[in-house]
DNA sequence: TCTTAGATGTGA
DNA sequence: CACATCTAAGAT
């Protein structure tokens, strides 16, 4: 695999969130492949924060697609998308979960032996990266790389493509309660390093 | 396997 | 004041 080059971010953010799942980010010297992702888009969409934040939208305007959009959320984590801009549609895709592939302990120790997350007991590798808080924490993505450049430098950055083979699901969104039903979710079939399983409204893709 | 409360900061 | 979350604990 190989960098995914800023063009691939210059198209409609459901095709670059569909198509993200089986590409691997790679994060320094840890990296996972992408398991699950969400599309958020500028228009039309209430629960993408360029509905009612004009930050997010001068977020749009000043940024190239492939920069890294990251956000502190329920005063406790750090969210992390990548801008999609210049196709049809501007938008984001919210990375949700990976299946490690490399670094996994410096991973578990950013989970589990973090003095600002005393008391997590640690867990099974299917548990390192199965949520879009979590995984920033295992990665220690957070506020300095909120802007950054994700298609210049190959050890920070997205790889792909996706094994060709891979079945992919399509979902409702997950922990939003405005456009709740769009079915923008993306998931690796039959992976258990997903977030959560997938609804009765889940269907190949 | 499920539901629950509680921790916590910020943009608007 | 809502929020793109997570964890341990307790009920089922």
């Amino acid at each position: 695999m190989t960098m995914l080059p800023r063009a691939f971010f210059q198209r409609d953010p459901l095709t670059c969130a569909r198509e993200l799942v089986g590409c691997e980010l790679v994060w320094n010297s840890c990296a996972g492949l992408i398991v699950e992702t969400e599309a958020y888009t500028a228009l039309g969409d209430e629960a993408a924060h360029t509905f009612a934040r004009p930050s997010a939208r001068a977020f749009v305007a000043a940024h190239q697609a492939g920069a890294a959009y990251v956000y502190f959320n329920y005063g406790m984590y750090w969210l992390f998308n990548v801008l999609v801009k210049g196709g049809p549609e501007d938008g984001f895709v919210l990375i949700r979960a990976l299946q490690p592939t490399r670094g996994l302990p410096a991973m578990r120790r950013r989970r589990f032996s973090n003095p600002a997350a005393p008391g997590v007991r640690p867990k099974p590798p299917e548990a390192l990266c199965s949520g879009p808080g979590k995984l920033t924490i295992a990665l220690g993505i957070g506020g300095q790389h909120h802007g950054a450049d994700l298609c210049v430098r190959p050890s920070t950055a997205f790889h792909g493509p996706a094994d060709p083979a891979i079945r992919r699901l399509s979902d409702v969104r997950i922990g939003i309660t405005k456009s709740a039903h769009f079915p923008w979710r993306f998931l690796a079939a039959d992976n258990p390093f997903i977030s959560a399983k997938p609804t009765a409204a889940a269907a190949g893709c």
